[in-house]
RNA sequence: GUCCCUAUCGUCUAGAGGCCUAGGACAUCGCCCUUUCACGGCGGUAACACGAGUUCGAAUCUCGUUGGGGACGCCA
């Protein structure tokens, strides 16, 4: 064991934190969350930032995975230093170690069958006791084991101590206490000799110079083991940060396992990437009253000590009111190139005649998602069909000479806001009418919907013989 | 069931014994602005789970109860 002591030594006291995500789904917002923690505590403390890919379940990882989970991160403007690194390619480094923690005896073969243990936590169960392994092939001084039966492949199992207590200081949770009698003998290198995720994430953590795990919640309970083989091999302790666990806005867990929501689906719904990660590192974790910042200011602001420790419920319509915020501020041209992809998705060329950019600078003050700003700019390129209802609503008769007079004077009126308000409002005065009596059918020929900006911003935006071709239709 | 964690408005949270008559944000309600709808402005409703301690003093510390979450795989 003395080369991984220096190993580990080879990292002083730099600060390295890493993101473990198994390549089984998608990048899903918790997992997110969790390595913007751990970006961003390496990020502030000038430290590095490690991806690490857990894809030792052959039967669940799959490359798309890993592609998504790399799609999701550099959407949200996470970078790593290094990696990522995958658990596959360093099995021969795992099966030196497991040979050598059953030379040293910290380890040993188990012969017990899979339905034989199943067997025993059923009864165990039955019983009112935590189902957990006896310890029937676990060496002992004093102890005679049975002679290992034939055709049966052993698995390795880690001799954890059986008394005493193994504790940490975790940076968000304080003093966590397990009782060694709690915690059974771990498989960690199944029969055809494949080693466990425990096993693989505590040699990984040592090999990579870990200082800090900053993980998921869920695995509080893996900790304890994870410590306690780390003292078999004689390795320094990382320090251990448990962020708690994002609920649905029910209340229940939001997990992969039920139908959980993917960071993608995010930028599929029109979300922007900047509005998410404010939302998700908001969530959990505060600086005073601040609830709007840029990923710089989260870095800079960032602590393990404001984290708060117990599981926050996902609120949809928080987001979408920062993701408001965001379209708000962001800019024209980068809004009209997303708007743009997400029309094109729908079959819908944003055409040159109606400026894009225009259409986005007048909208983007009313809309909370990509998605709805593209359905305000849809109706500038495709052709609409108004409700009956509306038309029979606003189109009455006592208006229709002025609308048809509007028309007249729209042909050769300067094309532009102001003045087309201008002849509103005279037409108004002519035939004594307030604004909506005028406002409202425009609204409805132009876009098909009574809640518009400005009439005649909206009508600016149109070229003029398309809202000449729009009004014809009715008058 | 056993173990671990946890508990402030509906939701996210501020709060490290007196600064708390508990602050902010989302949502919600009302008013104002207004060319409809938004935006914006102003204001309102709304919380320390419960019970015992400790203390001159507790949202803050301790214990218990209850609620919530997590874990208990040859998954990660």
């Amino acid at each position: 064991m003395r080369a991984l002591i220096v190993y580990h030594a080879c990292f002083p006291m730099t600060i390295r934190t890493r993101f473990a995500p198994s390549p089984t789904g998608y990048l899903h917002i918790g997992g997110a969350r969790t390595a913007l923690f751990s970006w961003a505590y390496a990020r502030k403390l000038g430290g590095a930032f490690i991806l690490r890919v857990e894809d030792t379940d052959l039967e669940r990882s799959s490359q798309a995975s890993v592609q998504a989970i790399l799609d999701g991160m550099s959407w949200l403007n996470m970078d790593c230093d290094e990696g990522p690194f995958y658990q596959m390619q360093r099995m021969d480094r795992y099966k030196a170690v497991i040979r050598q923690m059953l030379n040293e005896g910290s380890a040993y073969h188990c012969y017990t069958a899979p339905e034989e243990l199943e067997a025993m936590r059923e009864a165990q169960r039955a019983r009112g006791e935590k189902p957990r392994y006896d310890g029937r092939w676990r060496p002992e001084s004093g102890k005679v084991l049975p002679a290992p039966p034939d055709g049966i492949k052993p698995v390795v199992r880690f001799k954890n101590p059986v008394s005493g207590v193994t504790y940490w200081d975790d940076m968000v949770k304080g003093k966590i206490v397990f009782e060694n009698s709690e915690l059974d003998d771990l498989i960690i290198a199944r029969a055809d000799g494949t080693p466990t995720y425990n096993f693989c994430v505590v040699v990984d953590d040592l090999d990579m110079g870990i200082t800090q795990v900053i993980r998921g919640d869920d695995h509080v309970n893996n900790t304890p083991r994870q410590i306690n083989i780390l003292k078999a091999l004689g390795a320094a302790l990382p320090q251990y940060a448990h962020v708690p666990m994002i609920l649905g806005s029910d209340g229940e867990r939001l997990s992969k396992r039920h139908g959980a929501v993917s960071v993608m689906q995010y930028a599929q719904d029109g979300f922007l990437p900047e509005a998410l990660v404010n939302y998700l590192v908001r969530l959990g974790w505060s600086h005073g009253d601040e609830e709007i910042f840029s990923m710089q200011q989260f870095v800079e602001w960032f602590d393990l000590r404001h984290i708060s420790k117990s599981a926050a419920q996902f609120d949809p319509e928080k987001l979408r009111w920062l993701n408001q915020h965001y379209i708000r501020q962001a800019d024209n041209a980068r809004l009209s190139g997303l708007v743009r992809s997400h029309l094109a998705e729908r079959g819908v060329e944003a055409s040159e005649a109606t400026q894009l950019e225009a259409v986005i600078a007048l909208y983007k003050e009313r809309t909370a998602t990509l998605l709805e700003l593209a359905d305000e700019a849809e109706v500038f390129y495709v052709e609409i069909h108004p409700a009956q209802e509306l038309l029979d609503t606003h189109l009455v008769p006592e208006v229709l000479p002025a609308l048809r007079e509007l028309a007249e004077r729209f042909a050769d009126v300067a094309w532009e806001a102001p003045a087309l308000g201008a002849l509103i409002k005279e037409l108004l005065a002519k035939y004594n009418f307030k604004m909506p009596r005028l406002a409202m059918p425009l609204r409805v020929m132009m876009v098909g919907q009574t809640h518009t900006p400005s009439v005649d911003a909206v009508l600016a935006l149109f070229p003029r013989e398309t809202v000449l071709a729009r009004m014809k239709k009715y008058l």
